[in-house]
DNA sequence: TCGTCTAGGACAAAGGTTTGTCTTCGGCTC
DNA sequence: GAGCCGAAGACAAACCTTTGTCCTAGACGA
C-alpha cells in the first residue's frame, strides 16, 4: 500500500460526457424522443425496439442528464441550501445528518452555508442562493438572535421558500421546532419526583430562540409545581458553563439562600464546564447536585459520573425541516411544525434524591 | 443508470426574477451589451451614460445572474462537492469549516454529501455529481477503507477532478493529508523525555489510512528510540476505547508483561472510553498511565483530569484541500499536499513521569 | 474625396434539456 | 374509397447567459 503507481494525471482529454443528442444520433431518433423515453413520459409511445435501443445506448454511453440544463428548463434546481452555524456542539451534526438523509431520499442535494456564530448574518443574506437559482429554498438554522432577525431582514426572505429550523422566525408558518417545553418538563418531573424543590437551568444566551422557549417553559412548569427556579444564561462553551456555576455559587453566598439541588444544562459544551466547576467547588454529583444534560451524547455515559440526559429528536427535526421546505417549494401547505418524538430521559447516574432527604 | 434522478415537482408561478433581457429592454440596448457591462468585460466600450443606466437598472431591479444559465454556458458550476462522513467526532466539523470558508473566499459553493461510516460507498459513486454538472470537482473524505478503494472503484474517479482529504487515494498526486508522523513524534518525544519506555497507541481500524500512517510512524519512531510499542485498533467510539483498554489489561495479565505507562488515543470518542476503563481498572491518570489525545477539543481541558493533546491543523487541511481541488479543476499542478503547521502539543495534566521513577 | 479605423453596439449561435404542437402513415370504419 | 384515428415520432420554441463576429457611423489621414 505504501508504493502505489505514479499518477498518470488523466485529466479528461476532450472526451465530453454524453448528451441527449449523442444518443439520439446513435439511435436515429430525435432528442425529444430520447428525453421522453428516458424520463418515462407515459404520453410518449415508441416501438419496443427503439425503446430498448435508447436505453441500451444511454447506458452504454454512461449518459447522465445535465442537471444545469434540466434545472434551467424546469425552473427547479433540486438543491436546498442549509444555512447553519458549524459548531462543535453535536446537535448540529445530528440535525445536519437528518436533513441530508431526507433530502437525498427526496432527490434533493443540500448545499451548506456556514453562518458563523459570532458574526451571524441576517437570514435574508442568503436569499441570493434562490435568486440565482442555485437552490430552490432555504433551511435557516442561523444562530442570529431574534431581535436582529426581526428588524428589516424579514422582508427579503419572505419572497423565497424557506423554513426556520430549531428556531422561530419573525412570522408564523415557517418554523420547524422541537418540543422544548416537553424536554424541560421531562427533566422537572424526574427531579421533582425525587424531592427536589430548588432547580437551576443553565443555558445559552436568552436571545437564542430555543433557549428562550426553554426558559419560559421552565418558569411556567416550576410555577405550576411550586418549585423555585434559577435560570442562568451563559455562552455555549465550556467556559460559559463553568462561569455560570461560579455565578450561582456567588449568588448563593451573597444572599445566603440555599443552592439549587438539581440543575439542567442546555448544551454538552456547557456541561463539561459545569462539571468542572462543581468538582472545583467540592459539590459532588449527584450527592450535592443532580445534573441533567439537555443535549444527549454518548460520551456522557463514559464520564466520571455518567450524566443523565434528555435525548431530543434532532434527526427527526432535520428531516421534518426538509419535508416542510419541499412542501413550501411545491407551494403546498405552510404551517409551523413541532417535532415531539422521540424524546426520552436517559437515566444514568447524575441524578439522586436531594441532599438530606 | 437504471434510475434517473427523481423528477422534481412543479413549481409555483409568481413574480419572476429579473433577467438580462429585462434590463436590456429597460435601457434600450442588447442583452449582450448588458452582459458585458455587468461582467466588466474590458473589451466592451459603451458610453458612460449607457453604462450608468445599465448598472442603475440592474441594481434597481435586483438583478442576479442566473447561475444555471451561466454555468451551462461557461461549463463551470462554481460548486464543489464534499463527500464526508458526518460523525460526532469534532475533527470533521473543523475540517468542514476550513473547507467551507476557503471555498467561499474563492467563490465556490460547497455541497455536502454524507457518506455513512458503516456503509461507505466507493468514492466513484459520487462522480455523478460532476457528470451531471452539479459540481466541478470532488473533495473526498470518505471513511471507506483502503482495500475497497483500490479495487476497481478507482478508474471512475480519475476522470473527474478530485482530491482525497485526510486520506491517501489509490494513486499519488491527489492527496491532501496532515503530517501524522510528526504528531506521533510530538507525543513520543514528550513522554520519552519523561522516561516512559513502554508505549501504547489506541486508534481506529487499521484499514483507515490516517490510522495506518500513525501506526507506521509510531512503530518506526519507537524502534528508533528503543521504545516498546503496543498498537491497539478499535472502533472510533467510546465503546471502542473502553474495549481496547480491556484488551490491553487482559494481554498484560496473560503474558505477565508490564503494562505500558504512556498511551496516545487517536480520537476524542475513544478517549472517553479509555478514561472510563482506566478509572474502572483503578489505574490513575497520570500516576499509573500518562494519556495524550491525538484529537484536540476544548472539552479536554475541563475533564476530571485535563488531558494533554496534540492539536492538528484541521482547518488548514480543509482549506488546503479546497485550494488543491480548485487547482485541479483549473487543470493546474497536481501534486500531493501535506499540511504540517500548526501542530502543537497542548500541555495539560494527563502526562507525568512513569510510575516508580 | 476616398478609404480606413475605431468606438459603440447589435446579432446570433451556442450550451443541453424539456415540452407543446405538428406530421406522417397505416389501419379501421362506414 | 373517403374520412378518421391513434401510434410513433419529428420540430422547434423555450430556459438565460455568454461570446465570437459583424455592422454602422463618424473621425481621421492621405
Amino acid at each position: 500500500m505504501t508504493e502505489l503507481p505514479p499518477v498518470p494525471a488523466p485529466r479528461k482529454a476532450g472526451r465530453r460526457t454524453a448528451r441527449l443528442v449523442d444518443i439520439a444520433e446513435a439511435v436515429g431518433v430525435h432528442t425529444s424522443t430520447v428525453s421522453r423515453v428516458l424520463n418515462g413520459d407515459p404520453a410518449q409511445s415508441v416501438r419496443p425496439e427503439i425503446y430498448d435501443k435508447i436505453w441500451r445506448t444511454a447506458r452504454q454511453q454512461g449518459y447522465r442528464p445535465n442537471a444545469l440544463a434540466r434545472a434551467l428548463k424546469r425552473r427547479h434546481t433540486g438543491a436546498l441550501a442549509f444555512v447553519i452555524p458549524l459548531l462543535r456542539n453535536p446537535i448540529w451534526v445530528r440535525l445536519q445528518r437528518g436533513a441530508l438523509q431526507r433530502a437525498s431520499e427526496r432527490g434533493y442535494a443540500v448545499m451548506i452555508m456556514e453562518d458563523e456564530m459570532d458574526q451571524a448574518q441576517p437570514p435574508s443574506t442568503y436569499r441570493y442562493l434562490v435568486d440565482e437559482s442555485r437552490a430552490d429554498g432555504l433551511l435557516v438554522a442561523t444562530s442570529l438572535r431574534i431581535p436582529a432577525h426581526a428588524e428589516g431582514s424579514t422582508a427579503g426572505l419572505l419572497a423565497v421558500p424557506h423554513v426556520y429550523v430549531n428556531r422561530r422566525g419573525p412570522v408564523r408558518g415557517n418554523d420547524v421546532v422541537m418540543d422544548e417545553p416537553a424536554a424541560v418538563r421531562l427533566f422537572l418531573d424526574h427531579v421533582a419526583a425525587l424531592g427536589h424543590r430548588r432547580i437551576a437551568l443553565i443555558d445559552g444566551p436568552v436571545e437564542v430562540d430555543t433557549v428562550h422557549r426553554r426558559a419560559l417553559a421552565a418558569r411556567r412548569a416550576c410555577a405550576a409545581r411550586g418549585l423555585q427556579l434559577t435560570v442562568l444564561h451563559a455562552d455555549v462553551t465550556e467556559e460559559g458553563g463553568w462561569e455560570a456555576i461560579q455565578r450561582l455559587l456567588r449568588r448563593g453566598a451573597a444572599t445566603g439562600r440555599a443552592l439549587p439541588t438539581a440543575c439542567a444544562v442546555g448544551s454538552l459544551n456547557q456541561m463539561f464546564g459545569v462539571m468542572a466547576a462543581l468538582r472545583g467547588a467540592g459539590l459532588a454529583v449527584p450527592e450535592s447536585m443532580s445534573l441533567v444534560s439537555l443535549d444527549e451524547d454518548e460520551c456522557l455515559a463514559f464520564l466520571d459520573v455518567p450524566v443523565t440526559s434528555v435525548a431530543m429528536p434532532l434527526a427527526e427535526l432535520g428531516s421534518a425541516a426538509v419535508d416542510a421546505l419541499i412542501a413550501r417549494i411545491d407551494a403546498q401547505d405552510t404551517a409551523d411544525v413541532m417535532i415531539c418524538e422521540p424524546m426520552n430521559l436517559i437515566h444514568r447516574d447524575s441524578v439522586a434524591r436531594p441532599p438530606g432527604s
